[in-house]
RNA sequence: GGGCGGUUAGCUCAGUUGGCUAGAGCGCCUGCCUUACAAGCAGGAUGUCGUAGGUUCGAGUCCUAUACUGCCCA
């Protein structure tokens, strides 16, 4: 058996090993109890469906594995757990791929070939592309159901989209209207706030004078955009202003149009910024707009929607708008209109997609009117029903939807959900329903004419928790899997989905579309960034997978997962020139180490009998190692229970690392070579190893699967017979999750283990100061309270064992020979026999006396204050107290150990 | 401009309601290829807890200000 398992854990075989037999098994699979699926509790995540057109990066890693963590444990808890997968079809990213690839290979654009083809064009694409990051997040080891991939296009989320547009139109939430939208003349539409990204350019400041009708003179205005002047409807002041008040009323030339405009008092204008007189353009910048809106304003477009000057531009028009610039500002200079130009740093918004100059746009838009949806959702935050973790995200969520603005949800593209209204070209009714109209329902025409437009992707994907399971057909799924337990994303998508989602949740369905919120940290590099394609510092995770196998970098991964950071990993390059981060060896080594472990154990099974145990024969370290296992089984489920990722890990890792192989695996090796004893060591052995393997498994699930099926065949039957039992399990996946009762649980051989690995632990320490050979025997012997005595004495073969002794004894009464060196360990002196050198033994001690004598100090300060006497807790005093008293006794045995050696 | 974070060992990060000499992993130093594991074992060194004030018997932890840095929103 033994022999089968390879000296060192290589990830490739393993991670194919577990998967066949995950695959099987069909455990990823789940089905609602009505349709014959395992009763008991559901348990719901919805995968963030990641885009289409993406690659999977270290951000996807990262949260494809916490959900599959969360989703394993519950699916070993014994939860009816389903994790749905799927895809967005991301509108503009998307679009934008196919278009380009368009344009490079055959110098088309979408409206050479038109609306039909290009569709056909990104359907071919998406088949051929689209399943590219479900291959990658099955690497990783995601246990979605992927039976039930979904994606926002296809015809039961189409239908999801129908049902709640022509819903949200019944009730009057969605209508049309013409607004200033963020305009992407680049791409020729419409996108939301959040597609806007906002940057600071170095621009100019172009001081320009208005002449005043009546001929008293000039006002000047500042502008960061000379060329909207084309569109200027009024100059405006602030009321307040003491300067430009009296000019309010009067009206200036518009200088290169010939229109004249009035001025105008306004609040919005900030008294000391600029020249106090604001150039209003309402048609082409929000706040002139509000202003234009207050003092009904005309309002000139004056761009076209590829970002030229139009028809109301005069002689400007056809000009681009960077041209237009340039020759306006030529132009005004030559009529002595400019005053000056100061350069200025200022913020504008970029298409988050084309890179372009986002332009606000006078446009006809679809918009939902979201105040009475955002209502909704933010009382079901504030009331409790959805939960963040960590907690200070529900305050992103709440300020964003307080402050919420009309949602417009139209995208001047081809590709996603067109938008189910038609107009009738005869009476100019807007018709929609569930199914197309054939006529219109108020004139009964036929004359027809579809929306161009299509919904943002946003719209379809907060449907997502409830049209993925069917909606609007009450399916069993729906019933019995909604609403969803967790969603797991990271901080940028709290305002773009998640709120959408609650919103969409609650008016659909009436009920939240999950309970809990988890908020993972982002993954930067090594400068702090974020990794981008563009900035060329991304970690494709398969790099890491083919590096240091998958389970390393989750086990990293969630290492790293903790609340309050964002995790930084330094890239550097691997021979291939690949990325990758040193920071993935924690998880490489814990797996090598694992394997190794599990390699031992099955090595030294050989024989081992379930009916053979007897729980009357276990010593004091079988008892120790099942305390310890006891309390790490009920932290794990704790913390997991509570959204700790990197908390349970570790704790499993201390227990498994540090409490397992340094000191049990070590004390049962004799014991394992004794046939008459061996059998419960073996038991206790194969028992810790697999619950440790249980709860690991959510964490590295194929190593832990690939262990689990080896130890299956070495020992079908694990368990402690007439203790604890799980019964027998085909794979680990579906295994128990771990319960153990705390009688288990024994505080008292905690302590006396804890005391023998001290006093191991200085033994060590004298051996490593006076270089004595690992294998070199010697002797011991320590003077101890009688009570620590008999401890000590009682487990004098641990320490010999540990310590590399011979023999060793301890009393009260035990006097250090001369050439003995001297350890102090708490209240214990352990003299190491026949090994002393004089000088390095005196550095050694007086070392530790100015450690000793450094708290001696500190707490005698404290107890010498008379307010820490008197106002502290009484509990800390005594604590104090007695902390002084055990380091005046160490010092005093350093000391006299010292004094020995003069 | 508003909001939310971060600043603790060379690096990446923990540090619960204020209370033993502030911890982990990696890296570093010393000694070991000891029949599970050198991706390992045993031991060791390393901190003005961003800065300045304040509250308190006591502050990495609470309050105020400030610097630097990241993100979100306008």
């Amino acid at each position: 058996m033994a022999e089968e398992l390879s000296k060192v854990y290589e990830p490739k075989e393993i991670e194919r090993l577990a998967d066949e037999i995950w695959l099987k098994g069909n455990y990823f699979h789940t089905e609602p109890p009505a349709k014959g699926g395992r009763k008991g509790h559901p348990y719901t995540i919805v995968i963030p469906p990641p885009n289409v057109t993406g690659a999977l990066h270290l951000g996807h890693a990262i949260d494809n594995t916490i959900q599959d963590v969360l989703v394993r444990f519950k699916r070993m808890q014994g939860f009816n757990t389903l994790w749905m997968p799927g895809t967005d079809h991301a509108g503009i990213a998307t679009q934008s791929v196919v278009e380009k690839t368009l344009k490079a290979e055959t110098g088309k654009t979408r409206h050479d070939i038109g609306r039909e083809k290009l569709v056909e064009m990104i359907w071919d694409w998406k088949k051929q592309y689209g399943n590219k990051i479900l291959e990658q997040l099955k690497r990783i080891g995601a246990s979605c159901d992927w039976e039930r991939t979904r994606f926002t296009l296809d015809e039961m989320c189409a239908k999801a989209v129908r049902y709640t547009f022509v819903n949200l139109f019944k009730k009057g939430l969605i209508y049309r209207g013409k607004r200033l939208v963020n305009w992407d003349s680049v791409l020729q539409t419409a996108v939301a706030d959040d597609e806007v990204v906002h940057k600071t350019v170095q621009g100019n400041f172009w001081y320009i004078h208005y002449p005043l009708v009546d001929g008293s003179g000039n006002i000047t205005v500042a502008t960061t955009r000379p060329e909207t002047m084309l569109g200027d409807t009024a100059v405006a002041v602030n009321p307040k202003d003491k300067n430009a008040k009296k000019f309010v009323g009067k009206m200036v030339h518009l200088p290169l149009t010939g229109r004249q405009i009035p001025i105008i008092a306004d609040d919005y204008v900030k008294l000391g910024e600029g020249t106090g007189f604001l150039k209003v353009t309402p048609a082409h910048d929000p706040n002139d707009y509000e202003i234009g809106q207050r003092h009904k304003l005309e309002m000139i477009n004056i761009l076209t929607p590829d970002g030229k000057i139009n028809e109301n531009g005069g002689k400007y028009a056809g000009l681009d708008k960077y041209k237009a610039r340039k020759t306006i500002v030529a132009d005004l200079e030559s009529q002595g209109l400019v005053e000056k130009v100061e350069p200025r740093e200022h913020e504008v918004g970029h298409s988050d997609r084309s890179g372009d100059i986002i332009e606000p746009y006078l446009s006809d838009q679809w918009f939902v009117k979201v105040g009475p949806l955002a209502k909704e959702a933010i009382k079901a935050v504030e009331s409790g029903k959805i939960k963040f973790h960590p907690e200070r995200f529900a305050r992103t969520y709440l300020d964003w939807l307080y402050g919420i603005r009309d949602w417009c949800i139209s995208r001047q593209l081809w590709w996603g959900h067109r938008i189910p209204i038609w107009y009738c070209e005869t009476c100019g009714h807007n018709n929609t329903g569930i199914e197309d109209p054939t006529e219109c329902e108020k004139c009964k025409s036929k004359d027809l004419q579809q929306d161009p437009d299509v919904l943002d992707t946003w719209f379809s994907s907060a449907l997502w928790p409830h049209s993925t399971l069917g909606w609007p057909e009450q399916t069993e799924e729906l019933k019995f899997y909604y609403p969803t337990n967790t969603l797991v994303t990271a901080r940028d998508i709290i305002t773009l989905w998640v709120s959408r989602m609650v919103m969409m949740g609650l008016e659909n369905m009436g009920q939240v579309p999950f309970k809990d919120v988890f908020i993972h940290p982002t993954i930067l590099d090594g400068n702090g960034e974020r990794m981008s394609k563009s900035k060329g510092n991304g970690i494709d995770p398969i790099d890491i997978i083919d590096t240091y196998g998958a389970d390393a970098m989750r086990f990293s991964l969630c290492q790293m997962t903790t609340e309050s950071q964002d995790l930084k990993l330094p890239v550097t390059k691997d021979e291939q020139g690949r990325n990758i981060s040193e920071k993935f060896d924690i998880g490489r080594n814990f797996c090598n180490k694992l394997w190794n472990a599990s390699r031992f154990a099955m090595m030294n099974l050989e024989g081992i009998d379930f009916d053979a145990f007897d729980a009357k024969k276990m010593t004091i370290t079988d008892k120790w190692i099942l305390s310890r296992l006891t309390t790490t089984v009920r932290e794990v489920t704790e913390m997991l229970d509570n959204f700790g990722v990197s908390e349970p890990l570790m704790a499993i890792y201390r227990f498994f690392w540090n409490d397992l192989c340094n000191w049990y695996l070590e004390w049962i090796k004799p014991r394992l070579r004794d046939a008459e004893q061996k059998q419960t060591p073996q038991n206790v052995l194969a028992f810790v190893l697999d619950c440790t393997l249980r709860l690991l498994h959510p964490f590295v699930p194929f190593i832990t699967e690939g262990i689990f099926q080896k130890l299956n065949e070495v020992v079908p039957q694990r368990g402690l017979k007439g203790l604890i039992e799980f019964g027998k399990t085909d794979a680990l996946i579906i295994a128990q999750w771990p319960k153990i009762s705390d009688k288990y649980f024994e505080p008292e051989i905690e302590e006396k283990i804890a005391i023998c690995q001290e006093v191991v632990r200085g033994i060590r320490e004298i051996r490593n100061k006076y270089t004595v050979v690992p294998n070199k025997k010697l002797t011991a012997s320590a003077n101890a309270s009688a009570k620590l005595s008999k401890i000590l004495n009682d487990n004098a073969d641990l320490i010999c064992d540990r310590g590399g002794l011979d023999k060793f004894s301890a009393s009260p009464t035990e006097e250090k020979p001369q050439t003995a060196a001297a350890a102090i360990v708490e209240q214990i002196q352990v003299f190491v026999h026949d090994i002393i050198e004089t000088g390095a033994e005196s550095k050694r001690l007086e070392k530790q006396r100015d450690e000793i004598l450094a708290g001696v100090k500190s707490n005698q300060a404290k107890l010498g204050n008379e307010n820490f006497v008197k106002r502290a807790k009484p509990e800390v005093v005594e604590q104090t107290k007695l902390r002084l008293a055990e380091l005046n006794e160490q010092l005093a045995a350093v000391e006299k150990n010292l004094a020995e050696l003069k």
